[in-house]
This record gives C-alpha cells, sequence and structure tokens, in this order.
DNA sequence: AACTTAGTTTCGTATTGCGAAACAGAAACG
DNA sequence: CGTTTCTGTTTCGCAATACGAAACTAAGTT
C-alpha cells in the first residue's frame, strides 16, 4: 500500500533542510551540494524556490543560505494547539520555584518523547542540555519510562522493538526484562527515575501526565546535576512532582 | 535573476503544510483539496510523501491527516542557535516577576517582528493574544517602533514602503510623517508606546535590545490590559523595563 | 594575466510528477 | 437491503516539469 517512492523535489528539498537546521551560520551552495550529493544546479534551483517561498534566505553578506523563522511559525502554531501546554505552564513554574531545578514537559510522538516546553532552574551554574523540539526514545528517560508505564505490556514490546536500543551511557537499559522491572516499580510508585541512563552526571525523576483516557500522553520531569540529587533530595522532590503531575491530569479531565 | 516560479511539488507541499498548521485537529483530504485547489490525487501523492518524511502523519482513527513536532524540530534547533534567546530569558522573568505583567522577546526579521520568547503575567484572568513565532510589522508594535527607532531614517522609509500599511486599529499609525515623530520621542526616551495600536485594549511598551554594532535586532516589551496600564503605572514599569534591556544589551557586547 | 573556485543562468531532454479515471470502502439514504 | 454518494487510494498514459550538463559571470589566487 506505502512505500512508494517520496516526490523527488520534496525529498530533495527538505534534505537541504535539515542540513540547513544544524548549521546555524548558514551554508554556502557548494556545501549544500556536496554533502547532499546533489546536483549545485539542482541545489540552486531547490533553495531558489524556498528562498521564494520564504522558508530560506541568502545572507548576502556572505553568500550563505540559512533558514529563516518561518518554520518557527508554522510549527509554532501546531505546537500552540497542544492543549496540554497551556494547562501545564503554571504548575510547572510552581514546581520549578519549589524545587529551584529544571523542570520538562514532554509529549510523546510514536516511540519517541518530544520537548516542548521547559522552565530552567535558576541555579544557572550547571546549564542542563536540553532544547525545546528535542527528541529521546522513550526507553532512555524518566519521562519516557513514566509514559511506557501507563501503556499495556504488549504496547511496550511493539515499541521496543522499533526503537533503536542503543546504550547512551553505562546506565542505559538495553534489556526488555530490566525494563519491565522498571516499569512495574513505577507503576508502583507513581514516578519514574532516570539515575544516568540518558546523560551521564544528570539525574531526573519524571511522572506521566494523563488525560481523560488514563493513557499517559505526556510527563514532566525534574532534572538535576547528580550532586544535587541524592537519595534524599528525591524524598523532598517526589511529592511536589507528583502534585503537578496530578494537577495538570485532572485539568485534562482524569479521575482516579 | 529572480521570480523564475518556485518548483511546483515544493510550492503546493508547502501550501497544504501551511492548512495543516492552522487545522490543530488535522484536515481530511478532500477538505485539503477543495480550499488548495490541487486535484485530490496530487494531494494525497504530496501528503504521502510527506508522510515518509515524517513531517506528516495520518491519524488512523478519523483518517485525518496532521502535522507532527518534526517540523518544530527543525525550527527548535534554529531559534535555539539565536544567541539573544539566551541571554534574555533570565532577565526577562526578572521582569515580568517585578511587573507581574505578561512581557516578551522578539527579533527582528525583514520588515517584521517575530515573537520567540513569553514569560506570562500571573494575573491569570486575562490571556495576551500573542504566540511564539507571531509575526507583525514593524510600524504598529511597541517593539517594532523601538527597533525602528535604531535605524537611520533611510531604511525606515525602505521597510514603511515595503510594508503593507493597515490600520489594525483606530489607532495604528499610518501614515509616515506620524511615525518619524513618534521615532523622534523613542530615541529621546529609549523606550516606545503601543497604545492600541496593534490590538484594541492591550498597551504595551517596548525597548530596543542592541548587539555589539548598535543595532537593534530584538526588542522586550511588557504588556497589559489598559485597565492595568495607567500612565502611573507606566511611569513605574518604564525603569525596570529599560534596565532589563540595558542589561541583555550589555551581555550582547553593547557598550554606551 | 592565467587559473581556480563559487554561484547563476540557459536549455534540450527524459524523467518525473501530473490528474483523469477506475477502484475500494464507508456512510447516508430510501 | 440494495442504492447512492461520499472520501480516500491506486493505476497508468501523457506531457509538462524538473533535471543536470554546460556555458557563463564574478571573485579570489597564484
Amino acid at each position: 500500500m506505502e512505500n512508494q517512492p517520496a516526490v523527488q523535489s520534496l525529498e530533495r528539498a527538505f534534505s537541504l533542510i535539515e542540513l540547513l537546521s544544524r548549521n546555524a551560520d548558514g551554508m554556502p551552495l557548494m556545501e549544500l551540494a556536496s554533502v547532499s550529493g546533489l546536483h549545485k544546479s539542482t541545489v540552486h534551483r531547490l533553495l531558489a524556490s524556498l528562498s521564494q517561498l520564504g522558508y530560506v534566505k541568502k545572507d548576502e553578506s556572505n553568500g550563505r543560505y540559512r533558514l529563516t523563522l518561518k518554520l518557527f511559525e508554522l510549527s509554532g502554531r501546531v505546537v500552540d494547539s497542544i492543549d496540554v501546554l497551556g494547562l501545564a505552564k503554571a504548575p510547572l513554574e510552581q514546581l520549578r520555584n519549589a524545587t529551584q531545578e529544571a523542570v520538562h514537559l514532554v509529549i510523546r510522538e510514536g516511540i519517541e518523547i518530544v520537548y516542548i516546553h521547559k522552565v530552567e532552574s535558576r541555579n544557572g551554574s550547571i546549564r542542563m542540555f536540553s532544547r525545546l523540539g528535542m527528541r529521546r526514545p522513550l526507553y532512555c528517560t524518566a519521562v519516557g519510562k513514566s509514559i511506557l508505564a501507563t501503556m499495556p505490556d504488549d504496547e511496550v514490546v511493539q515499541i521496543w522493538n522499533r526503537s533503536d536500543i542503543h546504550a547512551y551511557t553505562e546506565h542505559t537499559i538495553t534489556e526488555l526484562g530490566r525494563l519491565f522491572q522498571e516499569l512495574a516499580q513505577i507503576r508502583r510508585c507513581g514516578y519514574a527515575f532516570d539515575n544516568e541512563e540518558n546523560e551521564l552526571g544528570v539525574r531526573c525523576i519524571g511522572a506521566a501526565v494523563r488525560d481523560y483516557t488514563g493513557r499517559g500522553k505526556a510527563a514532566i520531569s525534574v532534572s538535576a546535576p547528580l550532586a544535587r540529587m541524592n537519595d534524599d533530595r528525591v524524598r523532598l522532590l517526589v511529592p511536589q512532582l507528583l502534585a503537578a503531575a496530578q494537577q495538570i491530569s485532572t485539568d485534562l479531565g482524569f479521575s482516579r
């Protein structure tokens, strides 16, 4: 039914866009041509089209092509329409104020979570690495696991199979058995850990946000460097995390 | 040199994307076909390609096509690379806390400003209409005018000529003379007003953020409903606004 | 002045995307 | 329960469209 190849010019244009998105200060035509493997005149034509449509602009001072913020405008509309975002902002900020640590809101899309909101720590010193729009697999983050824990086992297995299991750090879970062990615990306690499974030196606690169907479509987390996240601190933070998750879930129509 | 028509399939695909971005809960194929004026089989082919590339997904439950967050991922990278954003976040939040009103950060792109960060009022009652990624003309916003005020007159004229002058409210400036009068005042005081020029019932004060070249590439503002923004309140808020703008400008390398 | 190298424009060609039409499935109707 | 009328998917022959080689321009380099 599917797997007919994508329209060629679209595929090519988007590969250029992806390349450009990785280079903040733009790229010259020839570089785009060589790394994409396309003929320079093809690249030129596609860029000209994208420029005319307003997605790309050529920096006249140095001849480099770069993305404009028009994509941001489009995707901003999409993100804005996610109702959990509106409901979560206030509780998240309160949570950050109570904990003084970075807090995140993610939603699930397929086998990944996407960061859609962040309130930064006031301990400005150490900055968490996270970017809005960034994706991570479900199985290696506190938020992801807390969402998995709201799903039936067979779906978890499906997601696991579709995921590219990769040990981001030495603590990353790479066996399905381990994952299920953890999920059992998460279901009991209502929150999930990430003990440096995604990034060394960072520990997170996460809790799912449920909508009226009871399924976890989103999750929130508190992240901090190892030094500020010992067991005592966790005991202190968990109730606050859960309260915030509860609050948002209730606002989304989840009961009990 | 330009105005050769854009690659057809690109132009069409992006028009579909724009349509989809305006409908949070997706659109059925036929609706897309009729409003875009494209043949349904063309729409189908383009959507299939966009799906395969991961930008669009078909909601199997109701058959509607919707945008994924992949665009958000791309544009997130672009936005993230704007250094003024990182530098502005803390001062903006402080400003919001001091004023208890909604504060915004915008950057200029061409003849428009783009909202790239917002810290919402805690007076949750009345919510400002503003969305990240949203664009407004320079001439009808406090932030826009404060940026114009940092530019040489001839450039202001150029921008004016390229702009589609439109009276958003009865207070919108629609004559170049009026604009220059205001710019003169803004240059004297260092901040700009928006007296319901963009939206009835909303008053803003804005100040430009300058980089090391002295040009205003960004600006910040405090917005509030008319009722909370009388002259006394403005006198109180302006110094705080200016302090924040100053702070960010300094961090960007602007001196004096 | 000769030689690179990046970027733009032209243009003939075949490939690619096009859309009419057939098909499949679901919902609405009588 | 068959008929009609939707929407969405697939096929396929045709020609318009996008392709890329090559010519050309403009800057830099040697």
